[in-house]
DNA sequence: CTGAAAGCGCTAACAG
DNA sequence: CTGTTAGCGCTTTCAG
């Protein structure tokens, strides 16, 4: 079988517990006997057992990384995104285990034998039962994404409502008065604050905007379209629509080009987001940022100081959105 | 401490080895007593310790699922569908470790003892040392997405060179004979299987493609943009234009709009791939689909039997491509 | 059908 | 500074 640190004892002549202080760098170990013995497990190309040293440090080397669901409902750019800034951090300290939390019936494997750390990217407040598990078996957890009511569990998020209230106001700034809303998925937390922010930028205004203007969406490419091509219908069709994600915003495009009108002239479209396509769509696309990966990168730096340094620092933080201003939206009289 | 079958066993007035026998569903263990113990490890609510199994089974539970690199290069929709694909088939069965194989900068820590089997998704025959590596290190492996020379190793893929001669060909029979081709990433097999299915359309149609339409790319949207405008300052354009995937084709539109000409109308634009945002572009994107998630899938399912079963059944699988025609390529007389 | 004992590879008192 | 011993939680002979 694969070498143990048995085999390195016996041919360095000394007790395996020597062998397991002189590769951990434990101070009570001479220089000399250190360096011999390193240089043996070189040679012998020895790699620990994890397992092993899982069982008796009680860690399991594996830093879970759970989104509400791997099927519907995470664009491919988000997910993309939220790895690599994870994994930017970890690299190959942990394993990274990607999962969706509908993967799962039952919770009872997820424990803090088989986890030492947590980042939920949270969609959803039906991920609450989760979090609630993780927090219940001990495991530390960040949260990201969404805001969590549970003061003292790692909360980083962009502030989303602030976002929404960015473009909303854009679009006054630039004209626009009929002004429509293309909502995010329901149930998602991220769709109500978006919801808000704009309802906000319109109430601060002074525009009141009409029950016909507010349309449902899935955040996805097809919803964008079926709810732009309803608004197409109207008597008295906006001027502007504001797509609480650029995905819904292209199936938008889509729907108003096909009517054989165009973006901007005829009508202006804006998203959220920013997803990586976005800037070479035709027109490109007028949005706001989020930055998932600075927050999943912040979010994984803060829970491993929680995990190898037992620190508990908690206040929640909103990264900031950012308006990026390119082509779909113009300026009216 | 949490539950050990130890706990279980006091509680049934039994040894723990009866427990452990009883919870893995042996046949030398009296329904009754299994029934019996089973309840009782319900109640108290008890989950295996992994580690401990590992330790003496010599089994991780982890799959390892490796990307050439997540930091470039990678698209964010052919990432998201691999892993979907294999998390869809392992589920809670095993872990699912993502990682980027320049990640590590040596193959130590990659050894059987840590991964019951690997998945690489590969796209670049760079790629190849930690095939051999994992191979050498006895972890069954599934290489997806590129040849592997190997044989005796699972290899699933889609006939490329097939896609783009079909793509090609698509082009040719739509009237167009000034055909350009901007290349995929230098390095990565995709690219080479590509030009050669294009180029073998082109041959065997006995068309001559001039150098200056044979542009490079990075299969991102920046390097399709910056080809595309080169070829438009040609003396003699191309009328078509076949992209090596579909992010290099939306770059390339935008950079034809941008000039102020229209697609399809002025110039016709084909791409690879058909990644989730496609069909919603404007024009609608014309391109080949590549059954990432179904490779995926199949991948995942073959490595599984081949750990479980230990299976040696081990012929190249090609998926065949789809041909996805839509808006952007226009018929020429 | 059940139990006693050994051991997987590693770390951590405790004793020198 | 080094070694002896025990034990993490589990499976697996081997004996009843």
């Amino acid at each position: 079988m694969s070498v143990t640190i048995k085999d390195i004892a016996k041919l360095a002549g000394v007790s395996h517990t020597t062998v397991s202080r002189a590769l951990n760098d434990s101070p009570l170990i001479s220089m000399e006997t250190k360096l011999r013995i390193r240089a043996i497990a070189q040679e012998l190309n020895y790699t620990p057992n994890f397992s092993a040293k899982s069982l008796v440090l009680d860690r399991s080397y594996n830093l879970g990384l759970f989104f509400t669901t791997l099927s519907e409902g995470t664009s491919a750019g988000f997910f993309y995104e939220a790895i690599r800034g994870v994994n930017t951090v970890i690299r190959d300290r942990y394993h990274l285990i990607v999962k969706g939390i509908d993967d799962y019936r039952s919770f009872q494997a997820i424990t803090r034998k088989s986890f030492d750390g947590i980042v939920v990217v949270s969609q959803s407040r039906d991920d609450q039962p989760f979090i609630d598990h993780a927090v219940a078996a001990q495991i530390p957890v960040a949260v990201l994404n969404r805001e969590v009511e549970d003061k003292g569990i790692l909360n980083i998020m962009s502030d989303e409502e602030q976002g929404a209230f960015q473009a909303a106001t854009y679009l006054i700034d630039q004209g626009h008065r009929r002004i429509a809303l293309i909502e995010g998925r329901k149930g998602f937390k991220s769709a109500q604050n978006r919801k808000e922010g704009f309802l906000q930028a319109m109430r601060q205004r002074g525009i009141t905007v009409k029950n016909e203007y507010l349309m449902p969406g899935m955040y996805d490419l097809q919803s964008g379209f079926i709810s732009m091509k309803q608004l197409l219908e109207l008597a008295e069709p906006p001027t502007a629509v504001f797509c609480c994600n650029d995905e819904m915003a292209l199936g938008a495009i889509k729907a108003i080009t096909d009517k054989g009108l165009q973006v901007p002239k005829d009508l202006s479209v804006m998203g959220f987001d920013d997803t990586v396509f976005s800037a070479f769509v035709t027109p490109a696309l007028t949005t706001v940022r989020r930055p998932i990966e600075l927050i999943a990168r912040e979010g994984a730096i803060r829970l491993l100081t929680n995990i190898e340094q037992k620190e508990q620092d908690h206040e929640p933080v909103y990264l900031k959105t950012e308006l990026i201003i390119r082509d779909s939206v113009r300026k009216i009289n």
